[in-house]
DNA sequence: CATTAATTGGATAAATTTGTCCAATTAGGA
DNA sequence: TCCTAATTGGACAAATTTATCCAATTAATG
């Protein structure tokens, strides 16, 4: 449903709003794949490019890192999973014909209603909304840093 | 959203499903081909699949193709897509640790959710419904053969 | 200023998905 | 029986996604 990638970088942005909940402020790409059990070099481009797109901030050199570019009730699972895997949302009859002008038909109108429904769910859940309580379960099924 | 193959296979399906309403019986590779604007080599790989798992049925030879394997009342878009790209329910954390046991965390329990209402919608959307009124807008964008 | 720690960006490799082609097999019909 | 039309399956190629590695750059600190 979600791209490799997009998990990846939702176990990231995750992270970062659960350190930075408990007093943290940054954390380098070693210490995020070491709790997202994300393959280090990957990771390397996947924060690279959430820092291009806005949703984490980078600092370079020591003492430098990642850490989230807003507060994490307003980045949305949306915000995330769209800049490094676009949801397709399907605007025009994929086959190109031009028949029926901007109408699709009923399939084409179906799967892209379908994804609407993610886009929209996506969009309602902030990551704030999940980084566990610290009394229950953990954080991305691993224990705390 | 879905991939490629799926979206293929649906087109493949739903043309099939059209031309049966119009008392067509089977339908060729080469026409259906033509009619889904689907690339002929690999459209002869996504039948065999869809065959392979009864969504549809192939008859070798001269007058031979492809059919329905049952009314498409009684085929959903989920059979379709379930079979060619399966929608991957989280059903363990997939950082495979087993801190918590089959718990998801908070991250992978939303996305499990975003699956199943995706799941959902696909299972309530019979191939039938996707077969367009005559009368009004052609089944696929594109006219009929 | 030198050292150390960190991101950045580029080159490259591996794996998966998508796509092509063709020989073998199956079946109908003259 | 022979010809033609069709699926089947295998090998292969291209494109995309995922992953690895390393040199260059940036920044803090003694």
């Amino acid at each position: 449903m979600i791209s490799q990638t997009a998990e990846y970088a939702l176990r990231a942005v995750v992270h970062l709003a659960s350190v930075e909940k408990a007093g943290t402020s940054s954390q380098t790409t070693q210490q995020i794949a070491d709790a997202t059990l994300v393959p280090l070099g990957y990771l390397s481009k996947v924060l690279q490019g959430l820092s291009r797109a806005g949703v984490i901030v980078s600092q370079r050199g020591l003492g430098g890192g990642f850490s989230l570019a807003r507060a994490a009730t307003a980045i949305s699972v949306f915000d995330v999973v769209q800049k490094v895997d676009p949801i397709g949302r399907i605007a025009a009859c994929p086959l190109g014909l031009e028949a029926h002008g901007a109408a699709l038909c009923a399939l084409h109108k179906s799967l892209d209603e379908a994804a609407a429904a993610l886009e929209k769910s996506f969009r309602d859940t902030s990551i704030a909304a999940l980084v566990a309580d610290p009394n229950r379960g953990a954080t991305l099924c691993v224990s705390p840093q």
